[in-house]
DNA sequence: GCGCACATGTAACCTGTTACATGATTTG
DNA sequence: CAAATCATGTAACAGGTTACATGTGCGC
């Protein structure tokens, strides 16, 4: 059981979801491919933290459950949390901005904004479900079984505005900083 | 030469440094382990894209330099930029909130913001630092060889303030939705 | 009928982590 | 003078990526 088990467990502890699905759901904060994802469900199911239910309706779709191996996540989450990863070659390249042409720096930014627009794209539409939730009545229990999501996904959302808003400020400083005119 | 080698390629564009400078400066986007760094310069040294150069002075420190391969880093820098990669076990635990009691939800939060607390702290003096040399009309030749670690240094300023005020906002929202009076 | 999104899986390989090792210099 | 920080390195192992493989269902 590493981390990714762990995080997986965590998914599942919402509610029951394909691989494919909890792949989708993760990538708000930790990036796996479904060949790494597929290879711990199935270790997870040989040591019995999950199950899995084929589908018999629409063929070859996998349900998986989570059992009642629900008190390790409740230890887990009381373990001291490691620090958060990231990795951002952008940014490696921004390092060196000083020593680029100006056209390598203006395709630089534009594919990060190009990225970032891409995702607040997809962010936005997921907010504004969660958010009807949230204020119908009705669904108090699907809106309290969505509330961690529902905070993972706007701070994803104010993250993208951010990184758009930097990448406007960063730009015109480098031009007022580096055109001579 | 993958990735890594390239991310400190473009730290040793601006100055040579040693591998525990390189890996204290790429700290801000992507952390490596030292084992990992030295193992990488060495592979890269074989290659010829950078020198090693005693210190005679104060014993054991070694210098390096990137050397005359300048235009491999160039052409990267045009390459197609890899998407971030973040992986972030706070939020896996987040994810499952609606389900911790509410002692554990605080302990989370209060690590949470220490974390980003020290982080800031740590960030702040290189900011000011920079900010320094910006205003500083005798020192430009400094200042435009800092600009693209000023722009990052930014960037990590304003996350970690964003993160403390979700922190916040993100308790509070919490309580108003879960504590019955 | 073609391409795209859905859906799952294995194997080889590269990357990153942990543990082991060592020694100098600075600060309280 | 002990602890922390500076400073570098190797080896074994765990985690993550890429390539290969296969098949369904939907819309244009």
């Amino acid at each position: 059981m590493n981390t990714l088990s762990y995080v997986l467990l965590c998914m599942l502890a919402r509610k029951s979801c394909t691989g494919y699905e909890l792949k989708q759901y993760m990538e708000l904060f930790w990036q796996a491919h479904h060949s790494q994802i597929y290879t711990v469900l199935g270790k997870m199911e040989t040591e019995g933290y999950v199950q899995f239910e084929a589908d018999p309706d629409t063929t070859k779709k996998n349900l998986l459950t989570n059992r009642k191996r629900r008190p390790s996540v409740s230890k887990w989450v009381l373990e001291e949390t490691a620090e958060p990863i990231s990795r951002d070659e952008f940014l490696a390249k921004i390092y060196v901005i000083a020593l680029m042409d100006k056209s390598t720096v203006a395709q630089l930014f534009n594919d990060r904004r190009r990225h970032y627009k891409k995702r607040a794209t997809i962010n936005k539409p997921k907010l504004e479900e969660l958010e009807i939730l949230q204020n119908d009545p009705a669904r108090k229990v699907e809106w309290r079984n969505s509330f961690g999501r529902y905070l993972i996904v706007k701070r994803r959302d104010e993250l993208c505005m951010q990184e758009l808003a930097w990448c406007d400020w960063a730009e015109d400083l480098y031009h007022s900083s580096f055109d001579k005119i």
